[in-house]
DNA sequence: TGATTTCTGGACCGATCGGTCCTAAACTAC
DNA sequence: GTAGTTTAGGACCGATCGGTCCAGAAATCA
């Protein structure tokens, strides 16, 4: 049995503090030494449990995609109505519309953007987020169309991607200064094209 | 009178070089070193002609705004209908998703994901062209509305920012490495909330 | 020609960047 | 106890960051 020095910190709450820390600032904005100061350990610490920078980055990409996965398909389960679920998630950008300070918008959102397709790690995390998400709104999709509350006239493969993009450039306007009523009133146009009545 | 030295560069065409690598790489990931070497120009004429770093981005910022704003007007007074307009505006973002590599998506929309409301300067700048965007849009619905192509039952100015949404929306997932099939079938899909038969 | 003005090239600056490495501490197994 | 293993702290690294400054070049004006 092998056993050292035990670890003074949780790996997990540590993960989390960085990952808020990149949320908030981005990659290339946040430096090791704040991130050591957020995290509450050392340097040698930080680089042999997590591995450099951007190693670190994609675990805390890994988890908060994970995370929100598996937020996302709880609500679902829940909901009441799959397109009650749709139009909460549409709307939960509100929340950071309504104080002014802090948009941090939504991790992979923000890397997708800072990133694009300049490094092929990142952009596969990436890859993997957004499949993620689109497959969780395709569930809801369809679960619409079988409640009768979405248009069958679509794919739900192709709503849901329509959903993806209305989130994403949600996010995006949020970040540059929409303030909630904005968005209510852009949520309640994008819902439109879900409607049964369309087309 | 007052004349010295006379300038060995075009200050039009080194903003021109600086806007596109800011526009590539975002502004965190720009250095000055690299700045220097498009802009072929050294350390105090950069210094001297434009300031440092950050009143640089705001001086390349501003002429894509208005460089942007002025080729949508030129094409919008130059379309047949005002609803053509729109789709080719957003079905522009294919073009960077057919070929993979250098999705540089919009400087302002990345901008605005880069900086959030972190500093106001830039939060400035960001407001104002988004401003400038919308009314555009707002100017197009309301064309498209007058030539029946658009729902009269929802307000221009509504339809016009989520538009906005959606264009953002779709620069952020092209980034994400979507493909130009995919974005065509999200742009006829967020077009059915201007149809004239919704709601 | 000399004075004045402006621009250019590059030396130079302290600070910070991400990252390595070495020593000591803290634990288990024997 | 001692050996073996893993962690923690922090000194230290070269490179690069954005930015300043100064000496000299190139123009106009007297």
């Amino acid at each position: 049995m092998i056993c050292g020095r035990p670890l003074v910190y949780d790996p997990d709450s540590v993960l989390d503090a960085a990952m808020l820390l990149f949320w908030e600032l981005g990659y290339e904005a946040t430096s090791m030494s704040e991130l050591l100061r957020v995290m509450g350990l050392s340097k040698s610490s930080l680089y042999q449990r997590f591995g450099g920078k951007k190693e670190l980055f994609l675990q805390c990409m890994a988890r908060y995609c994970q995370r929100v996965e598996g937020r996302l398909q709880e609500q679902l389960d829940e909901a009441d109505s799959a397109l009650a679920f749709i139009r909460e998630l549409l709307l939960h950008a509100t929340i950071e519309a309504e104080d002014k300070k802090c948009r941090r918008g939504c991790l992979l959102m923000n890397t997708a953007s800072e990133f694009a397709q300049q490094d092929s790690e990142i952009a596969g995390q990436v890859t993997l987020g957004f499949a993620g998400l689109r497959s969780i709104l395709q569930l809801a999709v369809q679960r619409g169309q079988q409640e009768g509350e979405i248009t069958p006239k679509q794919k739900a493969s192709a709503l849901a991607e329509y959903l993806l993009s209305n989130i994403a450039g949600i996010k995006t306007l949020v970040k540059g200064g929409f303030d909630d009523c904005q968005i209510r009133r852009i949520v309640e146009i994008a819902l439109i094209a879900l409607s049964k009545q369309s087309r």
